[in-house]
DNA sequence: CAAAGTTAATCAATCGATTGATTAACTTCC
DNA sequence: GGAAGTTAATCAATCGATTGATTAACTTTG
């Protein structure tokens, strides 16, 4: 019998009502039924809705900043470095989806103050990170002299268009299928990779 | 004097509130006060709140196809195209990037399966119509053998992160600074064209 | 027993939608 | 030409349902 208090049961059931139907479009009585608690558990746990999706999103945001700053730390070349933050971005994206298109639909809204800001400075943060690795592998020589901004936003563009992508939209694959799911992982690894090389490192002459 | 109908009053209203709050964050009677029309125009008209969604969709979507299609059709190289295809989608969703964003949001919900699918064929369809360029381009042997759908996937993230990105996360620039914008568009195009050169064509030996 | 946890019941507010009545413009008919 | 008929457009008022939040009472726990 795993032991679960009503509190985690609340932000796992929010999270994927929230991320299926948006935060409007979740009802606070949904949560409750889903998660098997009264409704008044959400305001005594979390305050109010608002508060639910606000602890939902900094459990998910805190450790991807610290994994993404231990790969740039690393002592390799600033290339291994950007290969492996696209491995573990990707992968972290992958590994929850749904969440990652509520981040998004979230972050397209200003309405909501604190929900916003706290999702775009995580992503600033990210970017941040990986803005720092760019440069250095510019000012070392080893990347063509691009627009880091951009190239980052292209990384991070791609990444989300596959994960946003309508299911079945990319080749008839079933994102709800975990093998074919692992598939275009894999291959959306490769292609990013393939990017890095033939966009970042200059042409070996 | 400008004549304007209700309908047309109604429309631009809801266009922007919708991308502004979303379409659930939105409601009926901000719509019928921010255009001037009676709450029960917004049925008359369009039968319900949805429908009027619907119709925005449809006006934006129409003609953004046949541009597609017409620079599919001419007599220039694949490169070429694809440039001209780069150029005209980034100026096409600058023009309205509220608009682009109210699309994103809506894509990634489930519940609404007629905004759903409205919107994910009008994707699907400009997707092929890129798909088509750049697999003449391969078989041509003008470009590299890369993998297809990420490549188109990488163009249609980058416009969209750039797009959807928070105001100032970008260099500071203000998106709603009609100047900068312009600068920030003619970036993006730059960038993807210099993707498109470095990813996809051939180095020349 | 007191604090923490949990419940059903209820609150005011707002939602999308619909109603029947009214206005204005255009057609038809004698 | 002008009365009678017809249409689309517009309105205020209101519908039942649902929203997020709160209350007060009850139960468990330490």
């Amino acid at each position: 019998m795993e032991k679960t208090d009503k509190k985690t049961d609340i932000l796992r059931a929010a999270e994927t009502l929230f991320a299926e139907l948006g935060f409007e479009g979740t009802s606070t009585r949904q949560i409750a039924k889903e998660s098997g608690a009264n409704m008044a558990m959400i305001n005594y746990y979390f305050g109010s809705k608002e508060g639910v999706f606000l602890e939902i999103m900094e459990d998910r945001i805190c450790g991807f900043k610290s994994q993404l700053n231990q790969i740039k730390d690393e002592q390799i070349p600033a290339k291994e470095k950007l290969l492996k933050v696209v491995e573990q971005y990707v992968t972290r994206i992958f590994s929850n989806i749904t969440f990652h298109k509520m981040m998004h639909r979230e972050l397209s809204l200003t309405q909501r103050p604190e929900m916003f800001s706290q999702i775009r400075d995580a992503m600033a943060s990210n970017r941040m990170v990986i803005e720092s690795i760019l440069e250095k592998g510019i000012e070392e020589g080893h990347f063509r002299n691009v627009d880091v901004r951009m190239s980052i936003l292209t990384i991070m563009g791609t990444i989300s268009m596959v994960a946003i992508s309508p299911t079945k939209a990319i080749d008839n694959i079933d994102i709800n299928d975990e093998k074919q799911k692992e598939v275009l992982r894999l291959r959306l690894i490769a292609h990013l990779q393939d990017f890095i090389i033939t966009h970042l490192t200059k042409p070996t002459k």
